[in-house]
DNA sequence: GTCTATAGCCCGATAGAC
DNA sequence: GTCTATCGGGCTATAGAC
């Protein structure tokens, strides 16, 4: 693996353990195992540094909501995707940039992160209209609403887990959600 | 106000608009507008001073959790407080903290934070059983895992709005919670 | 209780040899 | 392409005068 490579796998990690203000070039050279010089070689900076490592982390998770697009009913792969494992006392690689005011407040590494988020409701809202579609769920959802809804219920789920340092908050909240969306796909059958 | 105040003000302040790591006692000095041995006469360092704060911050926003608990049915009251304005693009002043790495390795930090979840999901177990009992909600519903849920639709949202640098996505968010909330109501009814 | 001066360290970045 | 040496500056904290 390339020293390039090297530094950018260890600076997706170091963001997502100690996010951007506390971790420093030295630290991920140090991880990555290379010496100063090789990072200023590849990289301009810190900046761009964290720019490709969070590009890269993006794709990543991108590739894993594919749960959403496989088989099953709409409402099945809804469910599904909710209840796929995830390492709540750790946070979201991506949403846990979110809350990071050094993050936010730079246009390049927030469009990484926006760019992802908009991708994600878009994948709901497809999926939602579905479950519609197929009488899942009532004709009066808002599939907009709905994957904001779901998504948020992740996020905060991961924040519920790191406040209290144990994933079952989290996974309480997913399965209450769950109960949600399946009291909306009772409600659909009682209008029959 | 004394400096003493000024200083938790203004920590209480940064720790919202920068983070931990990204603050430092010079910072904090500066906006309080006092010297540096002020600071140091009054707290052993920056994290005495942020476990002030954050305690502070944190008894603020427990006082504004009243809304579940005025009047109206208990469902009125859960949507009422899930519908209440929410500074989405700056973040929960406490929620956002579980997501800073050095609020959360930090114990006596972790603990506050972790306290003041604690408190406001047992509100929220205490208005939903109050909705089941109501006949608002199903008996099926499971009062921990939907209180778990709707914490997380809210601290979700807000990561949604920062996202998106805009309040839209989370107001969206609440607003299918609610949605789902009325069905999980019309559920009820039908089943009498 | 508040101030200024200063310590010792690490920050992010650059220079230049190899 | 990678290394070591070094810069200027900010960090958290302490010392000691007033």
């Amino acid at each position: 693996m390339s020293s390039r490579d090297q530094l950018t796998g260890a600076m997706a990690d170091l963001l997502w353990e100690r996010g951007y203000a506390a971790t420093s070039p030295r630290d991920v050279m140090a991880r990555a195992g290379v010496g100063q010089g090789s990072m200023y070689h590849h990289f301009s900076g810190k900046h761009e540094l964290a720019v490709e490592a969070l590009s890269a982390v993006v794709g990543e998770v991108m590739g894993e909501s594919s749960l959403l697009q496989g088989e099953g009913s709409p409402l099945e792969r809804m469910k599904r995707y909710l209840s796929a494992p995830r390492p709540g006392t750790q946070g979201c690689r991506v949403g846990r940039m979110t809350q990071d005011p050094q993050v936010v407040s730079d246009p390049d590494l927030l469009s990484i992160v926006s760019g992802a988020f908009e991708a994600m409701l878009g994948r709901w809202e497809e999926t939602i209209t579905a479950a519609i579609e197929a009488g899942e769920l009532p004709r009066s959802t808002d599939p907009a609403e709905l994957a904001r809804t779901l998504a948020a219920v992740i996020q905060g789920g991961y924040v519920l887990a790191r406040a209290g340092g144990d994933q079952g908050p989290m996974d309480a909240a997913i399965r209450g959600a769950v109960a949600l969306l399946d009291a909306a796909h009772a409600s659909v059958r009682a209008d029959r």
